[in-house]
DNA sequence: TGCCAGGCCCTCTTTAGGGCCTT
């Protein structure tokens, strides 16, 4: 597989949590995340997070992390900060990313640490490039793509390793599909807010683009 | 007792409703 057409380092990210709203005081209560650049993994951030309550049996049920585990964990204020350096000023990548990209700001909030993130979404982008899969759930798109895993789901890291998977290979499917010789993530983010019907003109016109104009290789949105 | 997410996307749509996806 050519993994060399991502030249853009990017943060893939993926969060356990109480529940789903933030808004309805939900907390992150396990955080994974892996480091892509130049198409690989080059390292991975993962901590679990007390959230200052009990998680419901539902949660534990769901992602093997138990209230005696988190009682041990550090606080989300002593961990957001090595979040922040582990994500620098790179964009981020995560599987439907606009659940965690809430949590994500709203634990930075409860910091006092505000700042914007540049999100590109795996399942977006799957739901256009492969139109005729079953669901699009990332344990399906694991296994539909044959990607490599350890078997485990609902847990940060291994979730957000198998999203970089899934990522990369993404990438690899669209530079056979059009020839990109590049693939911005800026692109795949345009890509995953294309309406349906003309992701494939998009594809073509962007290719076409970007074959006229050298790419930007400096790894980095900022 | 009844409430308990939100954004995206499709369709039997747009003056709406429901499924999907995340935990």
């Amino acid at each position: 597989m050519n993994y060399t057409l991502c030249n853009e380092t990017v943060v893939v990210i993926d969060f356990e949590t109480s529940g789903m709203s933030p808004e309805q005081g939900d907390r992150v209560i396990e955080i994974g995340a892996v480091l892509i650049r130049h198409g690989k993994v080059a390292d991975s951030f993962q901590t679990l997070v007390n959230p200052g309550f009990l998680v419901s049996r539902e949660i534990e049920m769901v992602t093997g992390i138990n209230n005696r585990m988190l009682n041990e964990a550090p606080s989300a204020a002593a961990v957001m900060g090595d979040l922040a350096h582990f994500i620098g000023t790179h964009p981020l990548v995560a599987h439907n990313a606009s659940f965690d990209q809430k949590f994500l700001e709203s634990e930075f909030a409860l910091t006092g640490k505000k700042r914007p993130f540049n999100f590109g979404c795996t399942l977006k982008i799957a739901r256009r490039i492969y139109p005729d899969l079953p669901n699009y759930k990332l344990e399906t798109l694991v296994k539909l793509k044959g990607l490599a895993g350890n078997g485990q789901f609902h847990r940060a890291l291994a979730d957000a390793e198998m999203t970089a998977a899934l990522w990369l290979r993404i990438i690899s499917d669209l530079g056979q599909r059009y020839g990109f010789t590049d693939i911005p993530f800026e692109t795949l983010n345009k890509l995953g807010k294309t309406p349906y019907p003309q992701v494939d003109q998009f594809l073509q016109k962007t290719a076409e683009e970007l074959k006229s104009a050298p790419p930007d290789t400096t790894g980095s949105l900022f």
